[in-house]
DNA sequence: CAATCGTGGGT
DNA sequence: TACCCAAGATT
């Protein structure tokens, strides 16, 4: 079965920037952090321009903050922007500025956890370990348990379930990580999974059980409207927006409710993804002391 | 373990 | 139109 997927995986492997030959491991990790969350239709254009402006990781940790949460732009969840800074000052200083190739080291890292630090280990460094996003966890769901889709996540049985699968050779292992990924975000997709373009249909335990229906418990879905989330993001989007601190009337007119509008305000001061002025303003981290 | 943390495109 | 969902990490 995995034979079958490498060979599909040769043959149809999208052609995304940071898989061509020569990416550094900054610039896997730049775009694993980028895509936790966030489509790749979106992070592309973000990549490439990091990669121009930022081609190592000491490049990055010399701006500031709030010049990196503003590059962030609209990728969202902008705390990643502030963990890959701080990570990217971490290896400029203790590592040369060479992402680190050991998963373990990978952990202590801000930013990273189970799933980032082995896929930098596997995609920049040809290592042979699990990595787990939520497309492998349902490949792995469908085709070998037979499953309409995954269960609620267990970091522990996902990568055990999946460390199996891999092929011995280090190289292969790393390519079978991405080919299951692949075959997750291509193919055997969520919601209309393409089985008559599946390259290992004929083995996959779930058509061979009839495409039961997903039976776990159900998954609870991520309001938007109305939450916190949102109204952070307003808040956020006014400040990157203007190049000068912001007084508190601008922030004011992003949301009618005072009182959540106030308790983002703090939580995103809290997060450092805001600070005040000496004069009361509003702006982006380290660019107006 | 469960809640929280952005954003926008697809259906 | 609502709702689903997307290469997760942290607390």
């Amino acid at each position: 079965m995995i034979d079958t997927l490498l060979d599909w995986f040769d043959e149809n492997a999208r052609d995304l920037p940071w898989r061509k030959a020569g990416t550094t491991g900054w610039g896997v990790l730049v775009s694993e952090i980028m895509l936790q969350q966030t489509p790749v239709a979106r992070v592309e254009p973000i990549w490439l321009s990091w990669m121009a402006r930022w081609p190592v990781p000491s490049a990055l940790a010399a701006e500031t903050q709030g010049e990196v949460v503003r590059a962030w732009g609209k990728l969202g969840y902008p705390r990643r922007a502030l963990r890959l800074h701080a990570a990217a000052g971490v290896i400029a200083a203790d590592h040369g500025d060479v992402v680190p190739s050991d998963v373990d080291v990978l952990l202590g890292l801000p930013g990273i956890g189970a799933y980032t630090a082995r896929a930098v280990a596997a995609f920049a460094y040809g290592q042979r370990c699990p990595v787990v996003d939520t497309n492998v966890r349902r490949v792995v769901a469908r085709a070998v348990n037979g499953a309409g889709d995954a269960g609620p996540p267990s970091t522990t049985r996902d990568m055990a379930e999946t460390e199996v699968l891999l092929p011995p050779e280090p190289a292969r292992a790393a390519k079978a990580s991405a080919a299951l990924m692949e075959l997750g975000a291509v193919i055997c997709t969520a919601r209309a999974p393409k089985c008559a373009d599946c390259p290992i249909v004929t083995d996959c335990a779930w058509v061979l059980a009839g495409r039961p229906a997903y039976d776990g418990p159900a998954k609870a879905v991520q309001k938007f409207a109305g939450t916190d989330r949102q109204v952070r993001g307003l808040l956020l989007d006014v400040l990157r927006g203007s190049a000068e601190p912001a007084p508190k009337t601008r922030l004011d007119v992003v949301w009618s409710d005072a009182g959540q509008r106030d308790r983002c305000l703090h939580s995103l001061l809290v997060d450092g993804l805001v600070e005040q002025t000496s004069d009361g303003r509003f702006a982006l981290p380290g660019e107006h002391r």
